[in-house]
DNA sequence: ATTAGCACTCCTTCGAGTTGAGTGCTAACA
DNA sequence: TGTTAGCACTCAACTCGAAGGAGTGCTAAT
């Protein structure tokens, strides 16, 4: 059977009143509601349609309808209508430039959630793309030098490298010659590639040390693999009941304080990423299981030439996806802005 | 009246019983419970003075007995004998030192939260009183300058520098030896208090410029006022339903969350440290709203001169304090040690 | 001073009864 | 043939009262 333009006003209207109330929509509710002027018994029977056919599902056997998965991800395919989002507020923030990349982070996950009511999480752009800028090693102490490297994108690296020997003048100044005519303009990718090696190969002469050094300025590049999450609203979980019952909301506190099970869903938007930069994850449909009776909404941004993250906002099934939706993309122009102003 | 010795073994037997069990507790358990060998009823009187010097309070009419503040702060005072704790997994983890600061303060708060079932929350040393030890200039690009500033407990700074001119190598050489001869030596403190004007003062030549630059660094040193916070085990809180009754659970981990709020709690603890390291905030004790039916011990512990922070457990009244004081204690001395062998 | 005994309080649990929203089905209607 | 009115039925949610039981305070005896 398919699905006919009645049915599809119908399911969207259950869905539409179900994101709005919350609450088993009953036939009587949607006969007024509707502009089909189809009596309440009629809606009767399309429901029971509906429910054959697994877009809609009853509570229990005299309740209304709620919208099944299947239901809500037919909804964000076919029906929806993203909303547009003007918040002035981040407007404002992102304007008076933030030179730090975490405060910038941070305050884009807090708008994100106070503008949603749901939970935000958003990660830090990935590097790995991103050509190495400068490189400075300099001498702490005789036993310490202090590497510097800076990024792409203005991130900057330090490492404190402990030296058994101490290193001459002469030699610390060939050194970051060698480095940075070396690696200058390499992506971090790249140099994961087994440059350093090579270096080392090519360092020769003071073998030991040298290799030390150079493998510690390795180290502090390949860092940071796991880029960072920050979190925000997670406490909006408490307004939705589905969420909060029977233990769930330890389990999800716990989930959003363990940045490392968010980093897993963060990757796989990102590896699935289908070009509109969107996606929605339907209950089951996130890798989180105790995100089971969550819908997840991720948007992956991009602050320039290859620094990806991906911004994602966690709520109930039942969650205002256009509204969602529409604040992602706005939040998404509004970061490339920021970086074309740059 | 006074506590005289059996009131007072009464007091502790009533604690400790609603410490284990979370329920009112009843005169005949503790005929049983004690080595008094009194009845019942003798326990009942005892009970109603107990009561009426506000030590212990009954939720209704037929129900035993609960601690009141006032109990618990006595308890806590007088009556608490620390248990030693031994946790293995803490001195390995400690053991393989952790060349970052951050990944040992998340680590020793997880350790901490998954040791007591409470959540746990630990602050980044304060750097106030640190010395540094080492500031360079660089030139990233004709219009950036990088600053890079290692204090004491090398700890590194960063910051990037927009210039309106370039910079000529030697005014650059120039920039940086004076930096150095001025500022090393220092602590934050000091810096703080006008040494960046006079430093301006005597550039004197090229006034605006280097005034800039100045100021930047000023500000690079400056940052950080207040430190970084790191929590573990927010999700232990829904152990315990008096915190998660009505809504309070959201309210308690929205607090967790916004690091602000704790930071007010750890400047407290910092400024009233009677010399133990530790502290008991009961209820309204801690000077935050959301807390009010916890309890909040707080540990100062020290990485080496001048570098204090503070860890605190967050938990129901009713925590196990004496367990609870014994971990800190022994955090305390594993943090202390690992600084003696750096 | 201590204790046994007893009446009393009040929370908790359980089941029965009531209510009301909503359904499915049938029969009538356009 | 699609739509609708009507009606019996279902089931969660709420209310109410009775029973149970833990624990108290008081009194009188030891």
């Amino acid at each position: 059977m398919e699905l006919d333009e009645r049915k599809k006003k119908i399911l969207k209207a259950v869905i539409r009143n179900y994101l709005e109330t919350g609450e088993p929509v009953g036939s009587r509710t949607i006969s007024k509601y509707t502009d089909l002027n189809l009596s309440s018994a009629t809606i009767r029977n399309e429901m029971a349609d509906l429910e054959e056919m697994g877009y809609i599902l009853q509570p229990h056997t005299s309740a209304g309808r709620i919208p099944s998965d299947q239901g809500y991800r037919f909804y964000v395919d076919t029906m929806m209508e993203e909303k547009d989002r003007e918040f002035v507020e981040l407007k404002e923030m992102l304007l008076e430039r933030q030179d730090k990349m975490e405060t910038l982070l941070k305050q884009v996950a807090k708008v994100v959630a106070q503008n949603t009511q749901y939970a935000a999480m958003i990660s830090a752009p990935s590097m790995h793309r991103n050509k190495v800028k400068f490189i400075q090693l300099s001498r702490l102490n005789p036993e310490q030098l202090l590497a510097v490297i800076v990024v792409e994108g203005n991130v900057i690296k330090n490492n404190i490298i402990p030296i058994a020997d101490e290193i001459s003048d002469e030699n610390l100044l060939k050194l970051n010659i060698l480095l940075n005519t070396q690696l200058n303009g390499l992506t971090m990718e790249e140099i994961n590639l087994g440059i350093i090696a090579a270096l080392k190969q090519q360092a020769g002469v003071h073998g030991s040390l040298i290799g030390e050094v150079i493998d510690a300025v390795g180290d502090a590049i390949k860092a940071d693999v796991d880029p960072e999450i920050y979190t925000s609203g997670t406490n909006n979980i408490f307004r939705y009941p589905e969420l909060t019952d029977n233990g769930k909301a330890s389990e999800l506190v716990g989930t959003f304080e363990e940045k490392q099970q968010l980093g897993s869903l963060i990757q796989e938007s990102l590896e699935t990423d289908p070009g509109t930069g969107i996606q929605v994850y339907i209950g089951d449909e996130a890798p989180i299981k105790s995100m089971k009776d969550c819908s997840v909404v991720t948007a992956t941004y991009e602050l320039g030439e290859g620094m990806k993250g991906t911004i994602g906002i966690v709520g109930p099934k039942r969650m205002d996806y256009d509204k969602v939706i529409g604040t992602l993309r706005t939040i998404q122009s509004k970061l490339d802005e920021l970086y074309k102003k740059e």
